[in-house]
RNA sequence: GUCCUCGUAGCUCAGCUGGAUAGAGCAUACGCCUUCUAAGCGUACGGUCAAGUGUUCGAAUCACUUCGGGGACACCA
């Protein structure tokens, strides 16, 4: 219909169909769709809008538009029978999971890194964050017709995991009866802890003189192990998880590190390696080799990126944590470098999650253990809670966490609204048959076309959501829907004396109980059956 | 100091290719269940869209400046 409207005009002005917006007005009193071309256009004909838009106004004719109305200063607003509400009832029905499902995409490759904390502790309330935005946004990209690899990167080697290995040592070795220190940026978690009195329960100190590396190699285990299960239960899963080590396996942050040498990228100043980055838009040069000749974390995360950018990925996208926000320059400067178009990385920057518990702010620290866990989320609030909390806010707000709020399973959480409206729509179409409906002639109130006009406008949701990277925007029509529905169920009988009347209203929620388990499942959600 | 980001109702947040009277939830005060789920619906209260200047027929939205919150500026990741 918006491309209908958009033609109409644009054959009577003569100019681009793609120059006309038309639009969905908030207040339906302003018809259902409307445009501003009229005070577009007063410039190139020096016209008032009014004149212009009148002129259209009596200019366009159409059997699908029973009224067109001019208002100030100058917006033409259209209102168009309802028929197309009513046939995609039958197409809602029809399609089932299917529905609102789009081909923008043209099956352009994406891939999706998100979370990949270091394996040197238990996922946080951050690490949720960027798990539920990753995954919205692998959901939304599939619906809307793209090719979607969902990546985790593991930081198995390095600096962070060298001091995971000997926090676990000096551990374990603790419980040996054996003196030492937890390193200086050592990790101090419970599950670090838990990792060493199992290993000391099941051993007991059989392997005090085990070296680092035996430790390292525990710890990312059980640490990987608890991250990915967390996950999973989050309703988060990958295509692919690259290892850190094995790229250096491989030998490819050598071979990054041997071409950039041999294109004079690299200087040698105080014993280490730097990569000229500000030859590629970088704030400053960056050290890539130590002095004690191991490579910073940047080198392998260069050759990672390029090993991705060969797949034939048209977009990269990378979620990480605001304080990662120095970081893009440097990864960004490395691909140019490298002779790739680093346009293709986006990056993704969310605002870490601000923990209130009595009314205070709680401190989050991975070293210091005191933060609150994703498992812990999950105990205390559910998946489907969870899920929404953190879809329904765009990325950058910094976000405040009301742990005392979500701990209360109170309806203050907008998904029991949802839910609700879910379970109210399950709970009669249990108790009653439907039957195919082939016309439509009995609907005929507001409330039911507010309902139906919101499960019409779905698709266009998926795209926009799928185009601005925003998944808040599927939360935020969820809401929405279940409200219309809410209003409608209240003001109107579902179960009639009209047996016609009563299936075409059945059919009616059907259609927007699929879509509401179909917006809800683009943001990890599955609502209930009952409540 | 330099860079990024945010500032909208008492609180938490929507409002995003500039549009019509700036919207929800929570909180507060009232209504609505003999009928399909009251975890719902409705009414009221609540605003200098941080401030200023500019662009525009039109700005919460775009640009610049100022103020304020958060973050980043490692031979950590």
């Amino acid at each position: 219909m918006k491309e209908k409207i958009a033609k109409l005009i644009s054959e009577i002005l003569n100019i681009d169909e793609k120059e006309i917006k038309i639009e969905i007005p908030k207040n339906n009193k302003f018809g259902d769709y409307s445009t501003n071309i009229a005070m577009q256009m007063c410039k190139i004909y020096h016209k008032n809008p009014m004149e212009i838009a009148s002129d259209l106004q009596s200019k366009i004719k159409d059997s699908d538009i029973v009224k067109i109305e001019v208002v100030n200063p100058g917006f033409i607003n259209f209102f168009v029978n309802k028929n197309y509400l009513l046939d995609n009832i039958n197409k809602v029905i029809k399609e089932q999971e299917n529905y609102g499902r789009s081909t923008i995409g043209n099956g352009q490759k994406i891939n999706l890194e998100f979370v990949s904390a270091n394996p040197t502790g238990i996922l946080h309330l951050g690490n949720a964050r960027g798990g539920a935005y990753g995954d919205n946004m692998a959901r939304i990209y599939k619906f809307a017709g793209y090719k979607v690899n969902k990546e985790y990167y593991i930081n198995d080697a390095g600096m962070q995991i060298n001091n995971l290995g000997l926090s676990l040592q000096a551990r374990y070795l603790n419980l040996c009866g054996i003196k030492k220190e937890i390193p200086l940026n050592g990790y101090h978690g419970d599950e670090i802890v838990k990792i060493a009195k199992d290993l000391y329960e099941e051993v007991g100190s059989q392997q005090k003189d085990a070296n680092v590396d035996f430790f390292k190699n525990l710890g990312i285990e059980k640490l990987l192990d608890s991250i990915f299960n967390d996950l999973k239960e989050f309703r988060v899963t990958y295509d692919t998880y690259t290892s850190e080590k094995k790229l250096y396996d491989e030998g490819l942050p050598q071979k990054t590190l041997e071409f950039l040498i041999k294109n004079s990228h690299i200087y040698e100043q105080d014993g280490a390696l730097w990569f000229k980055a500000t030859q590629f838009g970088g704030t400053r040069d960056i050290v890539l080799v130590k002095k004690d000749k191991e490579y910073t974390y940047t080198l392998p995360d260069i050759a990672h990126h390029i090993k991705t950018m060969d797949q034939g990925y048209t977009k990269l996208i990378n979620v990480l944590g605001a304080d990662h926000h120095g970081y893009i320059s440097n990864i960004k400067s490395g691909i140019s470098a490298m002779g790739y178009d680093s346009n293709k990385l986006e990056i993704k920057l969310l605002q870490l999650v601000k923990l209130i518990q009595n009314g205070q702010e709680v401190k989050m620290s991975k070293r210091t253990g005191k933060s609150v866990s994703l498992h812990e989320l999950i105990e205390k609030v559910g998946v489907n809670a969870a899920r929404y909390f953190f879809a329904m806010r765009s990325l950058d707000t910094q976000m405040d966490f009301d742990i005392d709020l979500a701990t209360k399973k109170s309806s203050e959480n907008p998904v029991y609204y949802i839910s609700y409206a879910y379970a109210r729509i399950c709970s009669i179409l249990k108790d009653n048959e439907s039957t195919n409906v082939t016309k439509y002639v009995t609907i005929n109130n507001n409330d039911a076309y507010n309902v139906l006009k919101k499960v019409f406008e779905f698709k266009s949701v998926v795209e926009n959501a799928a185009k601005k990277e925003l998944p808040h925007l599927v939360a935020t029509y969820a809401y929405d829907l279940a409200n219309l529905f809410h209003i409608y169920y209240s003001k109107n009988r579902i179960i009639t004396d009209n047996r016609e009347e009563t299936n075409e209203n059945l059919n009616m929620i059907n259609s927007v109980k699929i879509t509401l388990a179909n917006a809800l499942n683009l943001i990890g959600v599955i609502p209930p059956e009952r409540m």
